[in-house]
DNA sequence: CCAAAAGTGTTACGCCTACACCCATGG
DNA sequence: CCATGGGTGTAGGCGTAACACTTTTGG
């Protein structure tokens, strides 16, 4: 392509889209904006934003997270681009679509009132603006894909956690149930857990193991975790 | 966002690259275009373009495939966008990669080469432009996803094929060779392939029985075919 | 004591791997 | 007749699913 040839296309506003996942009493949800104004008043949003100037899609992304629930340094994926000419009644907007893990007990909370943002179960999602319930059917998608090859958890969980918090964290990803015996066993083959001396007494009389994340290794592990997707 | 909202956001140009991978004499090839012109002059790029007014991403993909191969009704998935604010010396444009899998016996001999294109050995590739190897990287990885949870084939191999040609189309995916005996059992156990009574005899003295893909059947089986990846 | 979660152990089954082995045929 | 690919059969191993069973402790 030729310098010159660019000028002649058309350009277009490019949009981050971000699926907020968070985790919390055994349930996943998701953070979500409502709309303000027509069309689409009522219903819900996902957090967006626009690509500017000197900055990648991640970087945008990554911006329009940090404005709006004061978290850096957040497990970010790319889903995909969404680009139907009139998905937006507004105007022609490109939108690619990433989404993010986070601690939902560690963003700012003031931050979040002010946008009157909300968070939803993954299960009881309201109705959705454009075309954002698809999007977060494809960033679910891809959320379970990931988590089947890495151990998703230090992103969505405290750093002490139990072998049935994330286990209960598994079955809210994949909607499904994990046998308890099983799951300790493939989990702990991992290799990628510690076990501490701490007892969590929360959930249960007897008390149970909190475990953590070993510091330096890669939580890719060679053989899936979830055998099914 | 308010309709007014959306001017003061920057535009840019949004492009479509392909990575079009067709199979031929046991080899998985891509379809390259050498770059005429400085910067970059004598590497070779993806096959791209711009997406115009009225389009999808996926339907600037296929009206840039039709124009340059010919094909139509081509399979295509959707690999990742890339947007980094320098990727494209000459101005700022974000591409949305997809791949393309081809019969390359079917694709517009002339329309190619008038063109200057050239099919690559996907183990054997040239100098890239700009960020297009990190896209072939992205769209080969994204193909050995597919192509372990579907039965890729019927988009890459003619109509009637021995299992030994799906074998060797499976090795060139995934790099690695299958043993003949497990891959038969493992492929016809998915019910998928329709055995016929034509006998090719190209490759063997012996001749094998060439295969088909059942009609109407989704080639999305639920167990995966490649375990590994 | 009992309910309920934590944690361990056991068994059976399915699937994959790695071969051995027969078949057919052109040179 | 033999090398070569086509095609079938089988034994071993590994991982998982299913579930029994034991431990702990607050009410």
């Amino acid at each position: 392509m030729q310098d010159n040839q660019y000028i002649q296309h058309p350009r277009y506003h490019v949009a981050v889209d971000c699926v907020i996942f968070g985790y919390e009493e055994g349930v996943l949800k998701l953070l979500l904006y409502p709309r303000g104004f027509e069309p689409s008043l009522g219903n819900w949003s996902l957090l967006g934003g626009f690509v500017q100037e000197k900055e990648s899609v991640e970087d945008a992304s990554r911006r329009v997270l940090l404005n709006t629930t004061g978290l850096r340094d957040i497990y970010l994926q790319q889903v995909s681009t969404f680009s139907r000419p009139d998905r937006d009644p507004g105007a022609r907007v490109i939108s690619v679509v990433s989404y993010a893990l986070v601690h939902i007990d560690k963003y700012d909370k003031e931050l979040v009132r002010d946008h009157g943002a909300h968070w939803w179960p993954v299960d009881k999602m309201p109705q959705f603006i454009f075309d954002h319930k698809s999007m977060v059917q494809s960033a679910l998608f891809k959320l379970q894909q990931d988590a089947s090859v890495k151990l998703v958890g230090k992103e969505l969980l405290p750093d002490l956690f139990t072998l049935n918090q994330l286990r209960s964290l598994y079955g809210a990803i994949f909607q499904k149930d994990f046998d308890p015996a099983n799951f300790r066993k493939k989990i702990l083959s991992l290799g990628v857990l510690e076990k501490t001396s701490i007892k969590n007494t929360t959930e249960s009389r007897k008390g149970a193991f909190c475990y953590k994340f070993k510091e330096e290794t890669e939580m890719r592990v060679s053989d899936r975790i979830v055998k099914f997707i």
